[in-house]
DNA sequence: CTTCGTTCCTGGAAGC
DNA sequence: TGCTTCCAGGAACGAA
């Protein structure tokens, strides 16, 4: 599931692919991925653009448009952008952008969540986007920021995590993988947290996303980069997918639970 | 304002 | 073996 270091490589791995390419034509075959426009002035408007830029903001990847409008799509759990040359449609390919070099880039998705946007000049129409916090990376989130935001938060901490309009980028994964490199249990209340467990909370987290970067990324089941490659930060992971299985630091069994609505796995004695 | 439960969706795993 | 049921989770939405 495309969380902040995914979406990360695929915008790395899909910029020489679409860097000054024309965008002759766009072909959809599910509408109800298309949420702004409609498809039918999606594809209108896309159609005869040049792409200038692909950039990211959390999850979101954004590929500008010399028109200065801007192509937005969100992967949320089984989407993927992958370009490739203009053979057969891959497995569950949902949209086809056909570039003004003879290939192509799909969006593929089996589970069909998610979503992609075209936004005029200056619009803001996608409140996700509009009210993201600050990126983990990129120096963006101080630790006089993180500790605030903590501060004010009752839920659980790995609840906040996961808020977007708290901090951008974060998903189940990592979220889990942050939680375990701190030594904090992921259902304490985030304004419970000391100074201290905060600091080694932002700390971790913004370790465990630049190492996801560095890996590539997580496949742990669909992800895929814009070249349609895995990444191998799978192989890299604390807890994730490791429940009952030792933990690395401890040797206890992992537990297993359901924290903000996510299955959550940690270390019952590593993680205070 | 925050927090929490529900919903969407499909493939794969678990259970009988 | 073969069918049914459950589960994975990001984010929009509505209720409290």
């Amino acid at each position: 599931m495309p969380e902040l270091p995914e979406v990360e490589n695929i915008r790395r791995t899909l910029r020489p692919h679409l860097l000054g390419r024309g965008i002759a034509d766009v072909q959809i075959y599910l509408d109800r991925i298309i949420k702004w426009p409609s498809a039918k002035d999606f594809s209108a408007g896309i159609a005869g653009g040049v792409i200038n830029d692909v950039s990211r903001r959390g999850k979101y990847l954004l590929v500008s448009l010399a028109s200065q409008k801007l192509l937005v799509a969100h992967m949320r759990l089984t989407g993927a952008l992958i370009a490739s040359g203009p053979g057969d449609a891959p497995p569950y390919a949902r949209v086809r952008f056909s570039l003004s070099d003879g290939n192509c880039l799909w969006y593929t998705d089996v589970r069909t969540l998610g979503a992609l946007y075209l936004l005029g000049a200056g619009e803001n129409v996608i409140k996700g986007l509009r009210e993201l916090g600050p990126e983990p990376i990129d120096g963006q989130l101080t630790a006089a920021c993180f500790a605030q935001i903590m501060k004010k938060r009752s839920a659980a901490v790995k609840g906040v995590l996961l808020d977007q309009s708290a901090i951008a980028g974060v998903g189940n994964i990592y979220a889990d993988e942050a939680l375990a490199l701190a030594g904090v249990m992921p259902s304490r209340k985030a304004s419970d947290l000391s100074p201290e467990e905060a600091e080694r909370l932002r700390e971790a987290l913004i370790g465990v996303i630049g190492q996801g970067i560095a890996n590539r990324g997580t496949s742990f089941r669909d992800y895929k980069d814009g070249d349609g490659k895995k990444g191998d930060n799978q192989n890299y992971l604390l807890v994730y997918g490791r429940r009952g299985q030792p933990c690395l630091k401890c040797g206890a069994p992992l537990a297993y639970a359901r924290v903000a609505g996510r299955g959550t796995t940690y270390c019952p004695r590593c993680q205070k």
